[in-house]
DNA sequence: CCGGGGGCCT
DNA sequence: AGGCCCC
């Protein structure tokens, strides 16, 4: 019989507010909310006992509590960079360093291996001659470190630290059970790190799987822990509303509801208001089949074992390369090719940052080449929530080192991003967007720096590293000019393909600007620009 | 009057 | 390229 897996689920407390009182630590006693725009996207718990909600519209929350105090949090890098510095602090805690991070406030921990170091040391203790009782009532030192023995913390092994899940002990305290009760107070004590040493609150939760982890840590908050054992789980899954598992998203609700109260003939025999969408009812009401039959193979499966407590996913070590960076907006509404130009360019700028903060090492080596940038769209005319995306190959000479940013900024926009705009909106001869979205994805990984491997071999031998790198830099750039080429048949521009060639040269002494707007660009950017006042005005 | 991200699967 | 999921 195989032992069971030890899952902590660590969320922040109203993370994005816990971050403004760090900077700001008047904020603690008072009510007040971040907002984006115009919605409250969170609010601290003191505004919360008053009545706001998270999620909120700006204007309803500030007509019904006139003294709110609001900050604006749509500019996210200070919560990114709180964010991480708590996950590299918990993970450095973590045995092989498994630790995934879900959003910028919540993480899975699996400590199955810590716990089941401990389990050996405490079943030597049990063999070691003294009487099970004795060592089971006396504290245990949990060692949270193989090779330092002075690293860890005391706890009982008779009760659990925090809240009981469905408020009832288990049977016994042996075998998976005993691990759940060590995994609370490792749980426990991690927390209380974070608080001591970082000064973040979290609440958590403590299961065999990452689901009933992550929905024990949600019973109770803030600044709580809950353990769910899994001869409860099915119980206290039982009571909550389908949609309120996560994973079961609401298109997901949607089908499987019809699936279940829809009458094969297609006729609609349960009213909305009719349908008992509880996991007791629905597991009762469906079977396996009804779920792989309306949702597909892989999420049916998944979906009806979610309903039954069991989750296979593994907790996946987030990597420190993140897998996309994008930096976004929202407008009232854009409907010029010179507005769309602009915002681009702000968008681009900070993207540059964000590559050359989150892929650079404190070195200044690159950690990995995003090989494919994408913008993406929102028209008022696609409808909320809904978005329209065009890729292509990200040019090598964002990597470069030779280039200003302003330079590099204004390369993407006129040969890349604007581009990319035209194909978005296709023939279109007006358009009004709501939403723009830069990013870069595909992010390679970048090999391990030779200069590391000639340390590791104890020779110090020059190499031509940055030589060959500025080799593979320039192989893209003549893929580039098969888009520039098409951008320039577009019907914004023409005659933009002769000199590509010197594009990526150290030409950037030319400046120009525009004589309608006074945008100043590159020279190679000027006429494509003169086409986006012709075709808007 | 309608956040700003991010991940995985199809 | 889009859909659906998460925060």
């Amino acid at each position: 019989m195989s032992k069971s897996l030890v899952i902590i689920a660590l969320d922040w407390d109203a993370f994005y507010c816990s971050v403004e009182e760090h900077f700001n630590p008047e904020l603690k006693k008072i009510a007040f909310a971040v907002k984006q725009k115009g919605i409250i996207c969170t609010c601290n718990y003191v505004a919360r006992a008053r009545g706001v909600k998270k999620l909120q519209m700006l204007v309803d929350a500030v007509k019904q509590f006139p003294d709110l105090v609001i900050v604006n949090g749509e500019d996210l890098s200070r919560y990114r960079d709180a964010s991480k510095e708590l996950w590299y602090f918990v993970r450095d805690m973590v045995w092989g360093g498994k630790v995934e991070r879900l959003g910028f406030d919540e993480l899975f921990l699996d400590v199955t291996e810590m716990i089941d170091y401990n389990i050996a040391l405490l079943d030597n203790l049990h063999a070691s001659g003294v009487s099970q009782r004795s060592v089971d009532s006396a504290p245990f030192f949990f060692r949270m470190s193989k090779e330092d023995e002075s690293v860890g913390f005391s706890c009982p092994l008779s009760s659990v630290a925090g809240n009981l899940a469905t408020g009832s002990l288990p049977e016994n305290f042996e075998g998976d059970n005993l691990r759940l009760v060590l995994g609370s107070h490792v749980c426990h004590y991690i927390r209380s790190q974070i608080l001591d040493i970082k000064g973040y609150t979290s609440s958590g939760g403590v299961s065999i799987n990452k689901t009933l982890a992550k929905m024990a840590g949600a019973a109770h908050k803030p600044n709580q822990q809950t353990v769910l054992f899994p001869e409860f789980a099915q119980d206290f899954l039982d009571a909550f509303d389908i949609g309120r598992i996560p994973w079961i998203g609401h298109r997901s609700k949607s089908i499987i509801l019809d699936a279940i109260y829809k009458g094969s003939d297609g006729v609609n025999d349960t009213p909305e208001e009719d349908r008992d969408s509880t996991v007791f009812t629905v597991r009762h009401l469906a079977n396996k089949h009804i779920f792989v039959n309306s949702l597909g193979q892989s999420s049916g499966e998944k979906l009806w074992d979610l309903l039954h407590g069991i989750d296979h996913s593994v907790v996946q070590p987030t990597s420190d390369i993140p897998t996309q960076i994008s930096i976004e907006d929202t407008f009232k509404s854009l409907t010029s090719l010179i507005e769309v130009h602009n915002v681009l360019s702000r968008l681009s700028h900070s993207l540059l940052e964000r590559v050359q903060v989150d892929l650079m090492d404190s070195n200044g080596d690159w950690l990995g080449h995003p090989r494919t940038m994408r913008l993406t769209t929102r028209t008022r005319s696609s409808g909320y929530g809904s978005r329209i995306s065009r890729s292509d190959s990200l040019p090598a000479i964002v990597f470069s080192s030779s280039h200003t940013s302003d330079y590099i900024v204004d390369y993407l926009v006129d040969r890349c991003w604007m581009p990319l705009f035209s194909k978005l909106i296709g023939d279109a001869k007006a358009f009004d967007i709501v939403l723009l979205n830069v990013a870069v994805v595909n992010i390679e990984k970048a090999p391990a720096k030779s200069s590391d491997i000639t340390a590791f071999f104890g020779k110090k031998k020059p190499n031509d590293n940055d030589h060959l790198q500025d080799v593979h830099i320039e192989e893209p750039v003549h893929k580039r000019a098969k888009v520039v080429g098409e951008y320039a048949k577009s019907e914004f521009s023409d005659g933009l393909a002769e000199d590509e060639e010197d594009v990526v040269s150290e030409d950037d002494s030319c400046d120009e600007v525009c004589v309608v707007c006074g945008q100043r660009m590159m020279s190679f950017a000027l006429e494509a620009h003169m086409r986006f006042h012709d075709f808007g005005e």
